[in-house]
DNA sequence: AACTATTTATAAGA
DNA sequence: TTCTTATAAATAGTT
């Protein structure tokens, strides 16, 4: 599209670069709110450019309850993408940690007779265990 | 583009509106591609059909250790949007954990003369809330 | 940053 | 649905 037609491999000259940069990244942000527009879709979009800075993120809005939060749209990303590793692991370290504190709770208990005044933290983690895993599952 | 011109509102037949959600998602993602291998930039796509599945996603390829990895990039993205209170409060739960633990195991060495066996936990925590810390710094 | 010649994407039709 | 084609839209090179 274009007085020429490109062949899709890197721009070398850098000002060139950077100008094809900002023209396309307005076409492609464009596109996905038209797509978001017409079809119902839910949209996200996130372009970094060479040097890893963050010039853009889209996610189409939510009208409906039925539609997926951006949130869990973003986790099921998360789940789904590369670094589902990593996030599995963050699970499993809270996992970890929360049996060890129970344990410590108990046998503080059991030492000193008193109870360890209790927080929210471990409902707050259920609660969060639970959002996660749930998005899990829907990408397996 | 097309035999004539479009409103960009919500298509009601529900056929023709999934013939467009397919032909405009793969222009999507082909634009995507194309930005990066251009313009040696890092894209995350995702499109949901109006029932919340998952229909594509997209990472750009890294080829080079001076571009966020992709797994940065969607924690970014997490971090950026509007799910950043929860990951934040997840960030806290643990630093929380932490705390409490390392509470839990002083008290427990003096009242007992014992240790209590560390384990691996602590340093891998420390290591992933480094890592999510650094995300969320470049996009403050 | 604006402007066009072209290419590309795609809406409607077959 | 898949293929075709007329047309709109995007954009490469230019100014």
């Amino acid at each position: 599209m274009g007085r020429g037609k490109v062949e899709m491999k890197r721009i070398d000259n850098k000002a060139s670069r950077q100008v094809t940069f900002h023209k396309r990244r307005r076409g492609l942000l464009n596109k996905a709110q038209e797509l978001a527009a017409l079809c119902d879709a839910h949209l996200g979009v996130l372009v970094f450019d060479g040097t890893g800075k963050l010039h853009h993120d889209y996610c189409s809005p939510h009208t409906r309850s039925v539609r997926p939060l951006p949130a869990s749209i973003f986790l099921t990303l998360l789940l789904h993408g590369r670094s589902s590793v990593r996030l599995q692991k963050l699970l499993e370290d809270i996992a970890r940690l929360k049996r060890e504190r129970d344990h410590l709770v108990a046998s503080h208990r059991m030492m000193t007779g008193e109870d360890i005044p209790s927080s929210t933290t471990k409902e707050e983690l259920a609660d969060l265990e639970q959002k996660l895993e749930c998005a899990l599952c829907k990408v397996r």
